[in-house]
DNA sequence: GTCTATACACAGATAGAC
DNA sequence: GTCTATCTGTGTATAGAC
């Protein structure tokens, strides 16, 4: 599968992010009516992304992000009811997000092989389409207090874990080599990583996701593979 | 080489960092004893990396700084003349370190695959002896301002060309595979940070610095090896 | 629901005694 | 060289008119 049926597939997961925050946050949310909330949710969530990109979600005043936004400082309390929970917000909505699709994609193939370049995919793909969220999530969360940072450590066993129960498999089958698994598993989560940790490199050298991703399963391959 | 060596051959470059910060910045340091300029500057920077690794450069304060090292608030701007200022020359004195180490374990080695590995496994060690440097310019640097984001960019191209010429050499003279040298160099920096971005997962996983580098050098070695 | 005006806390930085 | 006390700007958050 390459980019743009992976992006056809999982179209509709975007489109009802603000919904389920506006949903999800009920309690906290002051704004009711749901057809203004929603347009002014993702103003407000794009602002947030593109300012602390820049210089940093702890130097964003609410300043910034009124500007930005075009949304008084006041009523930016409407919709979460300080800085800090909105961090949180993001944080835990992102988290769900890329529990969903992992888990649909990691079982969606039988062989081993297809299995690991199946979820190495899905998670690039899943980075290019929502990359402010990763990077985001990355750059911020797990700063602020050791709860998030738990939460943190959490995904970071999760994603690690899908890996290296693949390639537990792959070995038990005589697909892949034997080894250290959690440190391969280690190695291919990085590579990942970089994909939107330093996208504005590949744009320049214009490198798409696609040979990106196909560059990543191949070195995966070349050192996994049995035989 | 392992990093017990690598360690003992580069000792002289961690005790003279104080000194060199204290005499490129003459000009702006108001303390004149180095001997007691050298204790604090140590003790000062060591907290700024405790410190911001927990929460971020921003979001420290310089009382914060000023609790940790037991120096007061005033005492404090002797030794540097602001807190902008102080990023800059964490920044500026990291990356003329790594690049003087890099500059001198990449011509080590005549062949090439020598010396891929050699100059991926001194970044890797360069990375373990100086963490928190590393890990603060990664998270830090270039959110502050684009002059600085310009240093991160010239790194990344410097680091990056210096495997990039091997990679090429190397092909040239038969010993790697041809390919996409600049997408495989991404690939190895990813590998490289993840040492230093997520060292408190290895050290659960009871993995050492020189297990993760010959892993890496593994994986980069099945990839790119002819034949 | 959205705005402006403002309260109040805390940041970085300096002055001046010791 | 180091301290305490203080100045001044900026930050988050709220009150209350519209």
């Amino acid at each position: 599968m390459d980019y743009h049926s992976f992006k056809k597939k999982y179209a509709s997961f975007g489109k009802d992010i603000f919904q389920e925050i506006f949903r999800n946050n009920q309690d906290v949310i002051r704004i009711k009516k749901e057809k203004t909330a929603l347009g002014n949710l993702e103003k407000i969530f794009n602002a947030v992304f593109s300012i602390s990109c820049k210089k940093g979600f702890h130097a964003m005043s609410m300043r910034d992000l009124s500007e930005k936004t075009n949304i008084s400082l006041g009523a930016l309390y409407g919709y979460f009811p300080g800085k800090k929970q909105l961090l949180s917000i993001i944080q835990s909505q992102g988290d769900a997000m890329i529990r969903k699709v992992l888990a649909r994609s990691s079982t969606a193939h039988e062989h081993p092989r297809n299995q690991l370049a199946s979820v190495i995919k899905a998670h690039v793909f899943m980075s290019e389409m929502y990359r402010p969220w990763f990077y985001f999530i990355f750059m911020e969360a797990g700063r602020i207090n050791p709860a998030q940072f738990k939460a943190v450590e959490s995904m970071e066993k999760y994603t690690g874990k899908i890996l290296v129960d693949i390639l537990k498999q792959g070995e038990h089958q005589g697909v892949f080599k034997p080894g250290n698994h959690e440190l391969t598993a280690g190695m291919i989560k990085a590579m990942q990583q970089e994909w939107y940790l330093k996208r504005w490199k590949y744009r320049r050298l214009k490198i798409s996701v696609d040979e990106f991703a196909d560059h990543l399963i191949a070195v995966v391959e070349a050192f996994c593979l049995a035989g």
